[in-house]
DNA sequence: TCAAAAGTGTTTTACGTACACCCATGC
DNA sequence: GCATGGGTGTACGTAAAACACTTTTGA
């Protein structure tokens, strides 16, 4: 590596996808500018790093809690890729390295450091007009989005976005929702079921969606889904 | 994000996961490093950004080219992930965008820029004593290996490892060199002569293996496998 | 004529899909 | 009772694994 000559140092941020499902429905955290450039336009939570001796994933979750006062338990975020094309932002070289955090439905977000809101928006809106959001993050977002997808196929991802106890129709919704269309509810129980470690009964049942009761699950220990469950289009599209 | 205060600034490199296959077994092309720290341990080829201006992906090509002599045809580099532990380089902070490439059987590499000497090493060679690597280049090579054993599943990179033409039992090499174990001979046949558009026959036959001569192929334009092959270890790790 | 590798056919078995059907509750 | 959603059983088709077998060459 280069030592006698000058290095170049750019600036290093780092910006996060953060996915939760409410009403039903995919959506993403997004704050929204303060400042030029891309003033008021909804933005991914994120930032530079604090000091240069901060490592890339604590200032991740830093960002998230400054930006928004989201402080999840067990928050997990999952390193997404790197963005470092010359000009994507126009005021001086950034490279940022984006992460993806899957959540259950939260509060709402208290906007706070440079973001002059934080909200909850529909991942499908945001996406749909993209120059709506500042810089790149509608691309970085869309990667986002595609990520958590695939990752519905093979892990146990799915749980994350559900509260501590769920029914397999819970988790079913999170498949409906990610994915736009939902797989057979006979097929889609007997396979989450038959998964080792991925679904604990608690022997307690629920009634709130009528008919009956469903039984309540936690997350259990498994993290692969094998067999995987595959989307239609993963079928269909290579078929 | 932040304006108004200093924004640290750290070091941006890039190293890079070049693949290949000699004598029938995975190598992985590293230099030796000519100064402290680390100095004379094999390193994943890499640096530092040239300028301030310069796009990551094209900084992986130019550091190739200038620490190994290669310039291959169709080159596509791939972004593995980004390494940013705060002591990952004893000397200053560097965070640094891992790249991955899988290639045909290339010449030897020629050293140039900050490398002593270039070549290729067996993977499992440099894995097994991960120490002897520099800096947590072992780590990143770990994970490039990792992702190109799941890219056989399911895409056709096998193909990459091959020369412009192959037989079937040249790409069956290529899955026993990466995976430790072949797939069945006649089984792999079937499926990867019915992917749609994977294999374009060329009317000629070889006989350099003894015993009936086989067909050669060139690349076609199909990218994904479906269904994919999947290795014993998937199946069976998660059963 | 034998060894060796290429390539095909056939059988068995696993599993995904579709859907009939029963269960447990609220109204 | 009846509607609604939870959960189980079962038949069918597709495809993967295993392996016998034929083909085509060199020695």
């Amino acid at each position: 590596m280069a030592e006698k000559w000058v290095i170049p140092k750019v600036a290093t941020s780092v910006d996060l996808v953060i996915l939760t499902i409410r009403e039903q429905r995919l959506h993403a955290l997004v704050i929204e500018r303060a400042e030029e450039p891309d003033r008021d336009k909804p933005a991914l939570p994120g930032g530079f790093l604090a000091t240069e001796e901060e490592d890339l994933d604590a200032a991740a979750a830093r960002e998230l809690a400054e930006e928004t006062g989201l402080r999840p338990q067990g928050l997990h975020l999952e390193q997404l890729r790197t963005y470092g094309a010359p000009n994507r932002d126009p005021r001086l070289r950034v490279i940022t390295t984006a992460y993806l955090a899957i959540l259950p439905d939260l509060p709402e977000p208290v906007p706070g450091g440079d973001a002059r809101a934080a909200s909850w928006q529909p991942a499908n809106r945001l996406l749909d007009k993209r120059n709506t959001m500042a810089f790149d993050h509608a691309r970085i977002l869309a990667d986002g989005v595609e990520r958590a997808r695939g990752h519905l196929e093979h892990t146990t991802l799915a749980a994350a976005f559900c509260a501590p106890e769920f029914t397999v129709a819970d988790l079913r919704a999170v498949y409906e929702a990610v994915w736009g269309h939902a797989p057979d509810p006979r097929n889609f129980h007997r396979k989450v079921t038959s998964v080792d470690d991925f679904l604990l009964p608690t022997g307690r049942r629920t009634t709130r969606h009528g008919g009956r009761p469903a039984a309540l699950y936690r997350r259990g220990g498994a993290t692969t889904l094998y067999p995987p469950i595959l989307r239609e289009s993963s079928a269909t599209a290579r078929a």
